[in-house]
DNA sequence: GCGACAG
DNA sequence: ATCTTGTCGC
């Protein structure tokens, strides 16, 4: 007996069956009814009042696991208000996921346990919730830690969030996911050779999809991360999201994600 | 066959 | 993801 119930190429091809299905939902352009807050210099420059809902909170969600015992997890997903990135609010949830992380495949790994977490923040401040058709008015956005479109499949665990929670997200990656002919080093040779200060450059590969961006924080940063779209958003909004939430290298409700998640494991993994 | 492969 | 402290520099 090979195993019970299905071998793991069997499995993996309903997964791809699920993205699929999920993918005929996916809207990559703005898709949402506030604007976005505007730099202090040309908000100075006319001195017109704001119409209409400006963005104020993002969301970030991550999820960092137990040296130990790596079938111990928890993930984390918190609030900052813009523009001061204050974290408001924070959920954590300890989970065992129960699927092994395979490259094109994080969401089945991550997204329940994350999707769970969305439904705690509804349950512990329900005053989130003016609309009960979406999970997390409060964040209006949210920023996850893994890839957008930039997948095999054009939906990465950012895309597959948005979709099942109705919320705009945008998929922030520590790390390229080689997708299209996209090499680290074509990326840092293009990065390089910018005369200017921008730091960002396109990532479109060799088919001449445009798969996301690249972009270092700094012109210092060696180590640039890279931006998709995840849901209801575009490619540009994204980036600008995300420049305007940089304090570091990583955008901070992605950051703070990670720190806290990390620390909340640290304080509970002494009791095991 | 070999390398690549988000977190 | 995780294994890992101090250290060099602004």
């Amino acid at each position: 007996m090979e195993s019970t119930g299905g071998s793991e190429a069997e499995a993996q091809a309903k997964w791809v069956e699920v993205q699929d299905l999920l993918k005929q939902r996916l809207i990559t352009v703005d898709d949402f009814t506030w604007k976005l807050p505007r730099q202090g210099a040309e908000a100075a420059a006319d001195g017109a009042e704001e119409e209409g809902e400006v963005l104020k909170y993002v969301g970030g969600v991550d999820m960092s696991y137990c040296k130990d015992d790596p079938s111990l997890a928890c993930g984390a997903v918190v609030v900052l208000n813009l523009p001061t990135l204050e974290v408001v609010h924070e959920e954590y949830t300890l989970a065992r996921p129960r699927v092994p992380y395979i490259p094109g495949f994080l969401a089945f790994r991550e997204a329940p346990v994350l999707l769970e977490l969305f439904g705690k923040v509804k349950e512990n401040a329900p005053h989130f919730y003016p609309q009960l058709h979406q999970i997390l008015v409060h964040a209006q956005l949210i920023m996850v830690d893994g890839n957008g479109i930039l997948h095999p499949r054009g939906f990465g665990l950012a895309c597959h969030l948005g979709v099942l929670a109705n919320c705009p997200t945008i998929g922030v990656g520590k790390n390229l996911h080689h997708v299209d002919g996209l090499t680290l080093s074509s990326v840092k040779q293009l990065l390089g050779a910018k005369q200017d200060l921008t730091n960002l450059v396109t990532l479109m590969g060799s088919s001449g999809i445009i798969w996301g961006a690249g972009l270092r924080s700094s012109p210092i940063s060696v180590k640039p991360m890279f931006i998709s779209t995840g849901h209801r958003i575009s490619l540009d909004t994204a980036v600008a999201i995300v420049q305007m939430t940089c304090k570091y290298r990583v955008p901070e409700p992605v950051r703070q994600a990670d720190i806290r998640s990390r620390e909340y494991l640290r304080k509970h993994q002494i009791k095991c």
